[in-house]
DNA sequence: TGCCGATTGTTGGTATACAAGCAGATGTTG
DNA sequence: CAACATCTGCTTGTATACCAACAATCGGCA
């Protein structure tokens, strides 16, 4: 107490920004697979961005949702399991795989849509309207 | 525009609060790493909770600090392989694993505490004192 | 005391997530 | 045109994260 540098003994894991950030995005994440059938949010956001730009390279795909090559590799070769995406080599640039929604890819993606929308209303329950606005425009801030 | 419950064709997967919370954690995370070496927030968070309340059962640990009982088990295996957990049997209850910071877990545990309040400070950083303590405030309340 | 439900920890499987290193293709620049 | 840096996608290794199934143990209750 009398060295107001001193450290403290306490560290009140529960009330720090990151640990809860964590724990939220474990939430939202468990919220949306109650909601979604068949699609992690991961999956549904590679399918909203094809959906948003049509067919895109494999890299920039990963760029737009966040994604490493590594992780989004992993993630389109599920959706092209599962049949929602299609993978091409672009006849331009023999680097590229151009990665394009397939028909039965936006179907899904549409009905989807409703549900994740739905998850989304879940998460945010907590909060009234205006919190839930405050909340969503300070951590589109911190993204 | 003729029908207000018509689906809107847009999906803008950037303002959706579960992708942002995704993406938050995702930087805090890295934040995370340039500031603490050698501890993820995961491993850091199991320490920070042994501090806080001494031996706990590698179960209750994993409540304690989010963690199911498959996702504790790999944190305590690689905290006690730096030597900073130890863990034992309990002697009332064999179901139980004891686990316990040990000397250098706890001196480890005291100087990657200050590193991870920087970087929590420069995971905030984008807000001002004000809106942090709103946004932390309303993530509470989400977890 | 003996049975039965609940808890604990382990295992295997699936899905992100990132770092680092690699090869092939591209494009720029001297 | 040839050297070079850059970009793309792949692979390996490590670390969460959760589900489901399982054996051992415990606690309560008939």
């Amino acid at each position: 107490m009398a060295d107001p540098d001193h450290t403290p003994d306490t560290y009140q894991l529960s009330t720090q920004a990151g640990y809860n950030l964590r724990r939220a995005n474990q939430r939202h994440v468990a919220i949306f697979a109650r909601h979604v059938d068949g699609l992690t949010p991961t999956q549904f956001a590679a399918l909203a961005r094809l959906f948003e730009r049509g067919a895109l390279s494999q890299n920039k795909l990963g760029r737009l949702t966040a994604m490493d090559s590594a992780t989004i590799k992993g993630v389109v070769e599920r959706l092209k399991t599962k049949g929602l995406v299609t993978s091409r080599a672009d006849l331009n640039d023999q680097r590229l795989r151009l990665v394009e929604l397939s028909v039965q890819g936006r179907a899904v993606f549409e009905k989807a849509r409703n549900h994740a929308l739905a998850a989304r209303a879940e998460t945010m329950a907590p909060l009234n309207d205006e919190e839930g606005r405050v909340f969503e425009a300070l951590l589109a801030r911190l993204v």
